[in-house]
DNA sequence: GCAACCTTGACACGATCGTGGTAAGGTTGC
DNA sequence: GCAACCTTACCACGATCGTGTCAAGGTTGC
């Protein structure tokens, strides 16, 4: 058998049990389970385990916010409805006449250059 | 001026003035600024602070969620360190023999069938 | 059949989030 | 030049997150 239990895979990925779990519940990690219940992972999901962690670690991001990714992976409607409002951003509002939508997309330039470019200080 | 300041343009969204402030420091609404700093917000951001309110009600997600999937707009590094690690999972591990394989395949299954149909009762 | 391990569930606790308020000071428009 | 509004910065506070520990009971392997 080349699988772990919970504590196994704890000890060589350094995750501890309870974080295990919790990966698990996120939807990230879900290992199959023995016929009497127990977690079982394989080289896949120790590999994941890994990486996981390393992607965290790299990006500063939490396991939370992967787990949101994961929705929205899964959820295309979400997916969709996200994209489109980022989408919106660019696209011309109808009621701004030409002119003042010039001085819009002026400022909004500005803003986008300034939010790309800038060592957040704060 | 078509445009508001904050409090106008609280009332006339919904969202309150210090919501405001704080979409705005995720980076989702940056309205551009008076020469004396006030914020001004025109049709377009009005209109975004709708549909962006509208997106969190129908989705049940939170303002932090929207935060994180504009970084991983932004952060293209980011971006494919998070799609690479979710790619990984159909991705075939080096190290099991394809009879091995085969059970995971399988257990893989069951499991996803399990994620994706299973109404969560807890 | 027993020791060692696993399961779920609960309580806990600091940290961060989402949201509000207030204070000290600058801007705007009449 | 003043009233009304805006700015940032701070304190606050309940809710959720990330993580730990413990209890009661089921599994596993020898």
């Amino acid at each position: 058998m080349d699988a772990l239990t919970i504590n196994e895979a704890a000890e060589t990925t350094g995750w501890s049990p309870r974080m295990l779990r919790y990966v698990e519940r996120l939807g990230l990690i879900e290992p199959p389970r023995s016929a009497g219940g127990y977690r079982l992972y394989g080289p896949a999901e120790l590999q994941r385990l890994r990486t996981l962690r390393e992607l965290l670690e790299t990006h500063e991001v939490g396991l939370g916010e992967i787990g949101f990714a994961l929705r929205m992976r899964r959820d295309r409607e979400l997916r969709s409805a996200v994209d489109a409002w980022f989408e919106a951003q660019v696209a011309r509002p109808q009621h701004v006449p030409a002119s003042d939508w010039l001085r819009w997309e002026q400022d909004k330039h500005s803003r986008l250059l300034a939010a790309a470019g800038a060592t957040p200080s704060t």
